[in-house]
DNA sequence: ATCCTATCCTGTAGGC
DNA sequence: TGCCTACAGGATAGGA
């Protein structure tokens, strides 16, 4: 579920509401997400106060004092959820909740469980299995068109997986890379190496773009993301593509198309993103 | 190294 | 109403 914008999103919130705060108490679920919360969790941030939090492509990071780091990743269905008070009604799988001096409150909530959250020194944070292999994060580092096409050289893979993966680029998923190569103008089927110099320079454009206009827009929500507030992210309205299968593309009317690449949806439209439109390349 | 598949987990939507 | 299948924003291990 949270891509970039999402991530963004809610960092952006808790930079805004939850620095400061003193971690006074820790409920853990017991229940294993991505990897077992380890025991030891509670104790290594209880009494620490929240006093940065960073973002690199999809994963969180809140800084504590003493030299600790919360790494979070909310997987497909993770949220963080803030409260200033007490939580109105019952939530169910909530695995973290963190309780703050002052009575405020911090939960994690993920239903399937994918999620991800550990507790490291912040000094060794970049060596961090988790983090060491990421590529670059777009929003923290532009990237050209030269920097894509340097990293795609001789890649079979499909335009589309190369943009999901985490280890060449940090941050685009599933909704957005859809949403990028429609506005580029690419055929996501098309291997890496043979997508032309002119076609990563509007990659490199239009993520920029997509993604800042996402985390303006608060992220999508397709189904379970919300914002820290529990409130959804409101960039679905903006979506060309994703999730829009034999509707009519909106810049020619053409039919889009929903095909499967590495077990996962792509959509696009078969004539704007087609072969002539992106230029041939050698190769 | 690159690539492809299966797998982790729960909830929901749609067909019958 | 229930039952069944397919699918969902992600990452990773393991094999070719």
């Amino acid at each position: 579920m949270p891509e970039l914008p999402e991530v963004e999103t809610v960092r952006r919130m808790l930079a805004e509401h939850a620095l400061g705060r003193a971690i006074a108490e820790i409920r853990l679920s017991g229940k294993k997400l991505r990897e077992p919360i380890p025991r030891g969790l509670a104790a290594r941030v209880r009494g620490r106060s929240i006093e940065k939090a960073r973002r690199h492509g999809k994963y969180l990071m809140l800084d504590l004092s003493g030299g600790v780091t919360l790494l979070s990743h909310l997987g497909m269905s993770g949220r963080w959820l803030f409260y200033p008070g007490d939580p109105d009604g019952t939530l169910i799988h909530v695995h973290v909740k963190f309780t703050f001096a002052d009575g405020s409150k911090l939960w994690f909530q993920d239903p399937r469980r994918f999620g991800l959250l550990r507790a490291v020194d912040t000094t060794k944070l970049k060596d961090d299995p988790a983090l060491s292999l990421l590529g670059p994060d777009p929003l923290a580092s532009p990237l050209d068109g030269e920097f894509f096409a340097s990293r795609a050289k001789g890649l079979k893979v499909a335009v589309k997986n190369f943009l999901l993966d985490q280890n060449r680029v940090a941050g685009i998923g599933n909704i957005y890379a859809s949403e990028i190569l429609h506005r580029a103008g690419v055929d996501p089927r098309r291997p890496a190496r043979a997508v032309p110099k002119e076609a990563w320079d509007r990659i490199a454009k239009e993520t920029a773009l997509v993604l800042g206009e996402a985390v303006a827009r608060m992220g999508t929500t397709f189904s379970a993301y919300r914002t820290l507030w529990n409130e959804p992210g409101l960039y679905g309205d903006q979506l060309l593509v994703y999730d829009r299968a034999g509707e009519a593309c909106r810049r020619c009317g053409t039919l889009i198309r929903r095909i499967v690449q590495g077990q996962r949806s792509t959509f696009f439209c078969p004539h704007c993103q087609s072969r002539a439109r992106s230029k041939t390349a050698a190769v």
